[in-house]
DNA sequence: CATATGTCCTGAGAGC
DNA sequence: TGCTCTCAGGACATAT
């Protein structure tokens, strides 16, 4: 089972980093270990450049990504897709090391990204109304939109509200893993279309999403089975001894300890959910 | 316009 | 034992 940073993650990765507030870059490098190279834009000469002597002035996340402020005007973006890390200490193997920052004035020497599967990317953006920068991609924060606005931007959809709340234009900071937990605790079937819900469903949806993020940020994020996600210490999460269904598929559920939890495919991914708990029709 | 599908990537695990 | 194949799912491009 992957890694997939979620909101959790990322925002754990964030907090992690925050140490580097204050110091300076000094170098920025990539490693020769990385064979294939992630994306870095621009170039990485041109990201040297405008990087090294920056303060680092604030560690903020844009949905799944890690924005890191620099007192020039610009904003480091860490994009960790898959398997990608961002790291104050050395990272799980030398191997994979996709970008290298050196810092200057403060307890921690590096600022890390390290990637196995290089499916992520770093990026020097204008700091500025960076949200307006995604404003087409991105749709408000799963820890800051209210319950009528999740409802209005998805009320009127035909997708199953499991697919729908992949969709990162609709709410900021879901992925597969957290969304499937989510509708455990909401009680709602992950098939079920959203224009069907009805209000205090679109409530019993968005309760459950800020507790179950709340709590898998408090836990540091899931580290699943394959255990590539760490924090910035490289210290594995403990949110997995949590999960109710993600991964448990044939096992009595926690909940009602009566169903199975059932896998099923939607969107080409899987989701886990408990027939008793979540009934198909309300 | 809304929604669906294909694509990239690596390594774990299954099956023979 | 060692090979080949499938699968895991982030975000975006392209197709319907």
């Amino acid at each position: 089972m992957a890694l997939m940073p979620e909101l959790p993650e990322v925002e754990t990765m964030r907090r992690g980093i925050l140490p580097i507030v204050g110091s300076r870059i000094v170098d920025v490098s990539r490693p020769r270990s990385s064979k294939k190279p992630i994306t870095i834009a621009p170039t990485l000469p041109t990201l040297r450049r405008r990087a090294v002597g920056a303060k680092i002035r604030d560690v903020g996340r844009l949905g799944k990504r890690v924005v890191v402020h620099l007192d020039r005007g610009e904003a480091l973006i860490f994009e960790p897709r898959m398997t990608g890390l961002v790291l104050l200490s050395d990272p799980p193997t030398a191997e994979h090391l996709r970008l290298q920052i050196t810092l200057d004035g403060s307890q921690h020497h590096q600022l890390l990204y390290w990637d196995r599967r290089g499916l992520g990317s770093v990026r020097l953006l204008p700091s500025e109304n960076l949200e307006q920068q995604w404003a087409d991609r991105l749709g408000p924060d799963a820890l800051k939109i209210t319950a009528e606005q999740l409802a209005e931007r998805l009320g009127q959809s035909r997708r199953a509200i499991k697919v729908a709340l992949l969709d990162q234009r609709a709410v900021a900071g879901v992925g597969n893993l957290y969304a499937s937990e989510i509708l455990h605790l909401a009680k709602i079937h992950p098939a079920r279309p959203c224009n069907e819900l009805c209000p205090d469903e679109w409530k019993a949806i968005h309760a459950a999403m800020r507790e179950v993020l709340r709590l898998a940020i408090r836990h540091e994020g899931s580290t699943l089975s394959d255990g590539t996600y760490r924090n910035a210490l490289n210290l594995a999460g403990g949110y997995q001894n949590h999960h109710r269904v993600y991964d448990r598929a044939e096992e009595r559920c926690l909940t009602c300890r009566r169903a199975e939890i059932q896998r099923v495919v939607q969107a080409q991914r899987s989701t886990f959910f408990c027939p008793a708990c979540q009934p198909q029709r309300r």
